[in-house]
DNA sequence: AATAAACTCTATAGATAAAATAGACATTCT
DNA sequence: AGAATGTCTATTTTATCTATAGAGTTTATT
């Protein structure tokens, strides 16, 4: 019932460009210093995240990654899925089903199975970046997560604004 | 978000010995077969569930093993803990709760995965091997899980009234 | 007492997956 | 041109999971 230590350093990285999101790229070694995540690793990650265009990235000199979205339009059941596969303990929730209506003998486990799923699926879904992002610049009446709404279209990276890279 | 392979067999052969209960000591050999696990490694889950005193065993020949308490109060939560521990998606409850406490940065994050394990704790924990054994002498009312109460006491496993063991 | 049927226990093999690292390449800024 | 940084593929390392082997112990049966 884990997680993978590659899916927990997925949402630390995704959990800092949320808190910086809008200030530009953001190094793949100042993520990995600042949150102590293997910088190599996390360039692998962060790649998957590029393709599941989660996040995008600027290349060269000045490069870096940005959210894609808004922190608020990402949930941790995106990043979950994506680094770590189905939320259900076993097979995923079609399979889950599946097996409900053909296998006689446990499909009460598998049921639970599905309810344990759902059970997950209900909480990642509905939790965004967003929610678990202490605000950075509090313009907001108070933290209250739950509740959805289209917003912001992230732009297509603007200036850089950020520390030196420094920190050995 | 996953339940091991030894798990799911350890459960499959939990709802096997459910369904026999109060039908005397079943054979390693008998369960493999007809719930078709790896007899090898049964052996090795059996062991450990008898360990953790969920089931009980006889040697020798005519031995076998059975279920230590009634099906109705043994929780789906025992038995996915014992094999594969905690429920958390992230370390266990009380490392959650302290990282909540601590690590500022990601203690919104650590909270999710608290209220994760909650959800699945409060499914796991409220289901028995006898909400989910298709009961085979069917002398209650109706089928409806929940509720718990304390009852029957297993006994130390009285005369044998099962199959042959061919199956080849 | 001998034999056979089972559980017990430890060791180890085999397979797979996860985690981490390496290095050559491509792109962009200055 | 040179430095900084993302891209991509390969490989290594480590850990875990799954499974099997085999010698040992206990018990029923004859």
């Amino acid at each position: 019932m884990k997680i993978s230590q590659k899916g927990l350093y997925a949402l630390q990285a995704m959990m800092m460009l949320a808190r910086r999101h809008n200030q530009g790229a953001i190094k793949i070694r100042d993520i990995a210093y600042e949150e102590d995540l293997p910088e190599k690793f996390l360039e692998l990650i962060l790649l998957e995240m590029k393709n599941a265009r989660m996040v995008e990235s600027v290349r060269g000199a000045k490069g870096g990654y940005a959210l894609r979205r808004a922190p608020s339009e990402i949930h941790l059941s995106e990043i979950i899925r994506l680094i770590d596969g189905p939320l259900a303990p076993f097979g995923d929730a079609e399979q889950l089903r599946a097996l409900i209506d053909k296998d006689h003998a446990h499909r009460a486990l598998y049921q639970v199975f599905l309810d344990v799923r759902n059970a997950a699926a209900k909480i990642l879904e509905n939790t965004t970046l967003a929610d678990i992002v202490s605000d950075p610049q509090p313009n907001k009446t108070a933290k209250r997560p739950r509740k959805k709404r289209q917003k912001e279209q992230a732009s297509i990276l603007p200036m850089v604004v950020h520390g030196t890279g420094s920190k050995a």
